[in-house]
DNA sequence: GTCTATATAGGGATAGAC
DNA sequence: GTCTATCCCTATATAGAC
């Protein structure tokens, strides 16, 4: 009936994000999905062949997400707090828009570590390299304390990202609600700089 | 035949914990489980009477774990700095040993978060306010910069957690294997407060 | 392209012999 | 307590009408 071209495709995998985001690959169901996109179930095996497909369309798209943003801020202009500080106000932001990201793409990783390979060496640049050498840089010419880059790094994406991942036990502990959660968020991409750049300058 | 007593018990539960933490709830299979264990599949609802109380049992175990240890190493004697290096040296060593905790909680409670209520009021005493009052002292005195209790506490918990949970990305984008990757964590014991210390004093 | 009805398999759970 | 055989539901996937 409908020949609005992509619209149900569209609708599928926006439903197909919300199911496979919240319960996971095993958890999810196909009849859910389709509920979701207000659609019939045959419908989502006309469009894409099975659900480890539709799985993957969606899983990928998210990898895009997390891999995209890394390298880009630090290959900005400006010197290295700068770019810890760009790096991080625009990766909380992108977290902030899609909280549930981070968790489903470890969580699906963890479960398939193999399948990861694939992906990283083809579609996502993560060359930590050149990060690392950034940093040593900044060591040799004293700016920074000698402390190996990788636990650097490691500090950085942890403080970061991981609010992100404990959020439903944090809020529970802590007492915090939507609103108050993303204020905080919003805060920390002052404070994870300032803590860190003070931790670790000479 | 075997009159071994809690021995098949054991041996499921030791099964459930590998399974359930490799594949999460819904990917694990009973029969799997009963692989590993070396039993039949009947056993398992011999002793447990389903799939979701053998689920329960695995689960609270790695919740007793992981939240266990958070509130004592703060409370032991000494300045903050004591506390946090005690609070970091421990929890490391706790995901040394088992590794697969954390994601696995987390997957979980993303997946259910109701069903942590229950649990966290009950069994494991989390109260961080014991621990904000600490550094909210530590400020009052001078000794560290004003800067949100709770912004210290979540860069302390995720730059000690997160490697764990991000591990199979980690390792894969820079290159560590196995045995470096506990060399790295356990030198984080010293760096993580180090780093923070350094951006957090005043 | 969209729907209803149905085939097929997989996996949790139980019955019942030993 | 332990095993084999089997029940039965659920969920993916397909057939086929419109």
């Amino acid at each position: 009936m409908k020949q609005k071209d992509h619209e149900a495709e569209y609708r599928i995998m926006e439903a197909a994000k919300i199911v496979f985001h919240k319960r996971g690959y095993f958890g999810a169901r196909m009849q859910e999905i389709a509920d979701e996109a207000g659609i019939n179930k045959a419908m989502l095996h006309y469009y894409f062949r099975s659900k480890k497909n539709l799985f993957e369309a969606v899983f990928q798209e998210a990898l895009g997400k997390v891999f995209g943003k890394i390298m880009s801020s630090f290959s900005k202009a400006g010197n290295f707090e700068d770019k810890l500080s760009s790096f991080v106000d625009s990766y909380i932001d992108l977290l902030i828009s899609d909280p549930y990201i981070p968790a489903f793409v470890i969580h699906e990783i963890n479960h398939n570590p193999e399948g990861i390979k694939n992906f990283l060496n083809e579609k996502t640049q993560v060359n930590p390299q050149l990060l690392i050498e950034l940093i040593n840089n900044e060591i040799k010419n004293n700016n920074l304390k000698d402390i190996d880059p990788f636990q650097i790094i490691m500090t950085i994406i942890s403080s970061a990202i991981f609010p992100f991942i404990g959020k439903p036990i944090l809020s529970h502990i802590f007492n915090i609600d939507e609103e108050l959660f993303i204020e905080l968020m919003n805060e920390r991409k002052k404070i994870i700089p300032e803590i860190i750049m003070n931790g670790i300058r000479k």
